[in-house]
DNA sequence: ATTCTGAATGAACAACCATTCACTCATTGT
DNA sequence: ACAATGAGTGAATGGTTGTTCATTCAGAAT
């Protein structure tokens, strides 16, 4: 009968799985205080508290170890897209709320998180690899609002409102709103910037958002 | 008289301002069509026509050229604002149309620039230099804009607006669909982005903006 | 023509960094 | 206990890149 009861104190080995977690974690801590031209396998090593042959030996390469920490992130964004879609099932009005509630959620846009997204945002053009898992990202995120816009455009009465270029504006707004997030934190909080998108939707669908109330300081 | 009227054909030497210039132009197109990461003093070099060692001689480094390539393409911005705060003297809502416009000129946001804004935008948080640069770009916007938004609120009825949001939102809005344009050029034009940005100040301010005309394609 | 100046060159150098691999040692099975 | 396994290490390696500097040479001055 193993002892697995008390916790795990330090393995000195793991689980490969841990390992890669473990790795891409670090990743997302060294490209947030350091920026990713600044990191190199020896940061990430160091702020794992590993040796730096590790990443070599968990991914084929440090190009490996980006990739799979993008993908970390396109694959948390994604899941929790799905919350709000099993809430749009019911009222698409209440997904579009989901989904501003979710963009501006902590653990969403966490600021290191942001970090992350926008420097590979910069290098999205030149890395194929890069390029799709972003658009992935995008194609569901596109598609899920614009159907939202599209149903509640039919169940409400808004005959000037275009779907795709209410969702488009969604999207393109949520992007500089985290742009903001990121290099502007004294003038942008999760907060205001929820208030800004909700303020956009209660312009667009009056009958289904309220004006969110003004407590503007400074 | 010195004879300075036959075209200068192809001079081995020229004055440093024009060289600065040279080095700048070529700068943007190593980091449009290579990426940040992967442009080197030799491939900004190479693109210019000249040899290595130049970098070194009219900027004082690599990271010197970079900055300058920055506050290059700021000052063109700001340069193109300041039409727009003359327009908007007469009237706020024809100052906000034309900082539309403005944004989405083809030279302002040409894929070119787009692509090495947000290489820079990538780094900003962790290069004091760029972080300024960028920083003054933004103040002068957000001040124009919030301006505009206050006095278009005056001398109109819009009770429930509040013009710092509103220029938040735009700015944030801007960036954004600059992202998509960047980043997703098949299913974002610079017309469409205009379209969406106009649509946006028509549901803010529907007394004195149109809503597009919707000409959806696909 | 001849000299002088400094713009431009590009080979050489030094620093940095991703990757490799021979070796160590914790863990597991017998 | 002992052997076998393979996760983890970190020094060494090779490639890349920013910077320097001795040298070249075009254009201006004399």
């Amino acid at each position: 009968m193993k002892r697995q009861l008390a916790t795990v104190p330090r393995r000195r080995t793991a689980p490969p799985e841990e390992r890669r977690e473990q790795l891409i974690q670090a990743t997302i801590r060294s490209v947030a205080d350091r920026g990713l031209a600044d990191t190199t396998v020896a940061t990430v090593a160091q702020e794992a508290g590993l040796s730096q042959g590790i990443v070599n030996l968990h991914f084929k390469s440090k190009e490996g170890l980006l990739t799979e920490t993008l993908r970390y992130l396109a694959d948390e964004y994604r899941n929790a897209c799905r919350e709000a879609a099993a809430v749009a099932e019911e009222s698409p009005a209440a997904g579009l709320q989901a989904m501003v509630d979710l963009d501006f959620r902590r653990n969403i846009c966490a600021r290191d998180k942001l970090a992350v997204w926008f420097a590979f945002w910069g290098e999205r053009k030149f890395r194929p690899t890069y390029r799709r898992i972003c658009a992935e990202r995008d194609k569901s995120y596109d598609d899920m609002v614009r159907v939202m816009c599209a149903r509640l455009c039919e169940q409400g009465n808004y005959p000037d409102v275009e779907p795709a270029l209410v969702a488009d504006g969604l999207s393109a707004l949520t992007d500089g709103l985290w742009l903001d997030l990121l290099v502007r934190p004294e003038s942008m909080s999760r907060e205001l910037a929820r208030r800004v998108a909700l303020a956009y939707l209660a312009d667009v669908f009056p009958q289904h958002f309220r004006h969110p109330v003004a407590t503007i300081r400074s």
